[in-house]
DNA sequence: GAGTCGCTGTGACAAACTTCACGTTGCCTG
DNA sequence: CAGGCAACGTGAAGTTTGTCACAGCGACTC
């Protein structure tokens, strides 16, 4: 719903053809399957074989690619390792892209240690919080700052991605904080959404909400099939 | 994805034509900001305003709150309180549901502690981990149960909702023991998608995903208008 | 108590997204 | 090296999802 209009403005240099929210998310899936591999299957993967994997259909599959501009070859399929930097090519930047997450609570902490020891295309490389126990200190290898630093960190370190991880009452404020330092996109855990303006991109993750969903199509859809005996 | 089919089979007494995903996802954020209106504002809302609030239209408001029969009076709104319960009558089961948990880890307790002191009516009541350091010990009120006792536990509970917060290997095998000792609907934080039969519901949390989206379209947005001088 | 205003409910429309289905291509077999 | 097979690429059709726009209604004004 954020990017309601085409989504991709004359932007930089890569040209693809506006691609969706849906679209990079099965993208970024398919990449993360595909290197997860062993490696000691063959070179080549199957649009349905993927698809199976994705919980897609090849027909969605096969189209994913051709938006990207990828093409396989009748037969053999796709070529695993091209396709891997061809996703690469569309979902990463060049030059690599950073993030810093804000609140480091429960939540925070958890996040931090996923996504700092993680692949250097995209890491968090700085947190903040307002309690002056937190910053300063080292989490996970990721330093704490107050919230006072968070324009000049996140200006030097050109960090252009933001994790939302305060209580809910604090997200927008802190939101806007971000917005101001230079963050156009924002990963908002906060149970919130927050109202920013139309060149930011917002994601929301709300967890209680999709617990709320789980639990109604638990109890909603049809029960398992009775067996024959 | 999960649910292609209207996804209501001929269900319990609630007779409610077959809500999807997306409609249940709202009325959850509608709810939810419903509950935290300050109790000092009016007792009626008019949909635009819960349009600005979710960040949705008016009109998708109107319709949403009509799949579930809700009418409202024209010139003032919707009820508040009426709207908060009618939207529980259709979330919510009468009776309650609970959830279980299963991977104490970094992620796990922080989820632990938000949806254990959370609302009555949806809880995690029961955590499972393999580590024989962490079954037994109660966390957050929670307590954390060898996976050995989750049939009796789940059974007994009457547990229908899991959550799966175990490393990516682990995933597929711990889905399907939780699915075999009864519950139906699954909310996965690994970064796997889930194999389940079509009698299950699964909501594939995808953080590393989202991570991937948000850079991708804080690179690709349109950027801020510059500013007449 | 007639008029005006603004909001709801909803049919009709539009856009976005997915699937179908088939021509095309390249490999493998005999 | 011809024939068969299986997978790709993609226009077209289908489905789902969201938006428009307006009739109708209720409240409030004067
Ligand atoms: N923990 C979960 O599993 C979970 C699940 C769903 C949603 N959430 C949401 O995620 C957010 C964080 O949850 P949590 O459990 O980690 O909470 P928490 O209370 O453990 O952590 C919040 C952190 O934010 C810091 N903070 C508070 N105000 C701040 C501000 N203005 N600027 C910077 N830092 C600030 C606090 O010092 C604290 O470290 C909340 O909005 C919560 O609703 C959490
Ligand atoms: N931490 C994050 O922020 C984050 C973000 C995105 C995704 N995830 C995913 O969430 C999952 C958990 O992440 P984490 O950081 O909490 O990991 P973690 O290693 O801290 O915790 C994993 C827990 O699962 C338990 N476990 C392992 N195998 C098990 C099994 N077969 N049955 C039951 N319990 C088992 C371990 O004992 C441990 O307590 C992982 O799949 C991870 O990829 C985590």
């Amino acid at each position: 719903m954020n990017p309601k209009q085409p989504l991709n403005p004359p932007t930089q240099q890569r040209a693809l053809p506006g691609l969706t929210e849906k679209q990079i998310a099965r993208l970024s899936v398919y990449r993360r399957l595909l290197q997860e591999l062993p490696s000691a299957s063959r070179p080549e993967i199957y649009s349905h074989d993927l698809a199976e994997m994705s919980r897609n259909t090849a027909a969605q599959v096969r189209r994913d690619l051709m938006t990207i501009g990828f093409t396989g070859s009748s037969a053999r399929g796709y070529q695993v390792e091209q396709l891997i930097a061809a996703i690469g090519g569309t979902l990463d930047a060049p030059e690599g892209q950073t993030a810093a997450l804000c609140g480091v609570g429960n939540l925070g902490r958890a996040l931090l240690d996923y996504f700092t020891i993680w692949r250097p295309q995209l890491r968090i490389v700085a947190a903040f919080d307002i309690d002056p126990e937190k910053s300063g200190r080292v989490i996970h290898r990721c330093r704490v700052w107050p919230l006072a630093e968070m324009p000049q960190v996140v200006r030097e370190q050109g960090i252009t991605v933001g994790v939302i991880t305060v209580p809910a009452p604090s997200a927008q404020r802190v939101a806007e904080s971000m917005l101001g330092a230079g963050i156009r996109g924002f990963l908002n855990f906060a149970p919130t959404p927050l109202h920013l303006p139309a060149h930011a991109y917002v994601e929301e993750m709300d967890i209680t909400t999709s617990m709320e969903k789980v639990a109604y199509f638990a109890r909603t859809l049809a029960p398992a099939p009775v067996e024959e005996s």
